[in-house]
DNA sequence: ATCGTTCTTAGACTAAGTCCAATCTTCGGT
DNA sequence: ACCGAAGATTGGACTTAGTCTAAGAACGAT
């Protein structure tokens, strides 16, 4: 397992002291493309280690966000959401299920920010909703 | 004051029957440009009509999305807001005050969505972030 | 080993929203 | 104008997501 070394590498490069829930977060939530809230990381990773708090949780979460690890996402119904994915991309939101899927950034072409009069764009994203059709099983 | 009977005419067309409470609350949120959040319409309605509860604007708001009077929004941190604007269109979320911008839809154009693979999409919408530029005072 | 800093914890607290049973309005029919 | 049924409103209890705090535990440099 240097798995756990990478994440504890990637922590530190990241300027956060490593510990044990802190990696027991990051191995959860840095990995997962489930597009998880605070609550979910915080079961599966009680699942995992004997005792982490919510608070914990909680901070943990902001401190990954604040140094750049994950994207905090509001995308509906009072959803907050956290992306290991942190470049630049879109989102679509199956309206069924409620699943985020990530859009990559290049599949869409978005003109006319630069000219929007009175606004300085730090950055944008396009937010899709609708179904997701069946998937034809092939990998 | 027609402005009352107007409104009244249209909850319902749109299947809505009036009440006093429902008046107070259309009157205000069908007529901003504010993006209020739930709890500001009732603040703001408290303001005029005697007594309303929380629970009537709550489910006042609900009936009005439901209706397509409203379009509920969630953009940012938590707030769950409405806005009176139903047509597409996008939005612009200022840094600084949390104030929501509406962007016209012909202000920017999308292309590639048709051609996402898996996803049929029934609705998008640009959100942009970033900072208001000082407004130029001429109107 | 010790000390100061940093992390974690439980639990109280807050804010947003929902639910419910009882009460009050409204509307259509007469 | 009146009546009854259907629909709307109410306060308050409840839930859920998230924050705050004070106290204790672990860390890392000496």
């Amino acid at each position: 397992m240097t798995q756990r070394t990478d994440i504890r590498r990637r922590l530190e490069e990241h300027g956060i002291q490593a510990s044990a829930q802190r990696l027991a977060i990051a191995e959860y939530v840095l990995a997962t493309d489930q597009h998880p809230a605070a609550d979910t990381v915080l079961e599966v990773v009680a699942a995992r280690l004997p005792v982490v708090s919510r608070a914990t949780v909680y901070n943990t979460l902001h401190l990954f966000v604040e140094k750049g690890l994950l994207r905090e996402l509001v995308l509906s119904e009072g959803r907050v959401v956290y992306d290991p994915k942190v470049e630049p991309h879109h989102h679509f939101v199956d309206e069924t299920s409620g699943a985020i899927v990530d859009v990559p950034w290049e599949a869409l072409r978005v003109e006319g920010v630069p000219e929007l009069p009175g606004l300085d764009v730090s950055e944008f994203q396009v937010v899709l909703r609708g179904r997701r059709r069946a998937r034809r099983r092939d990998g």
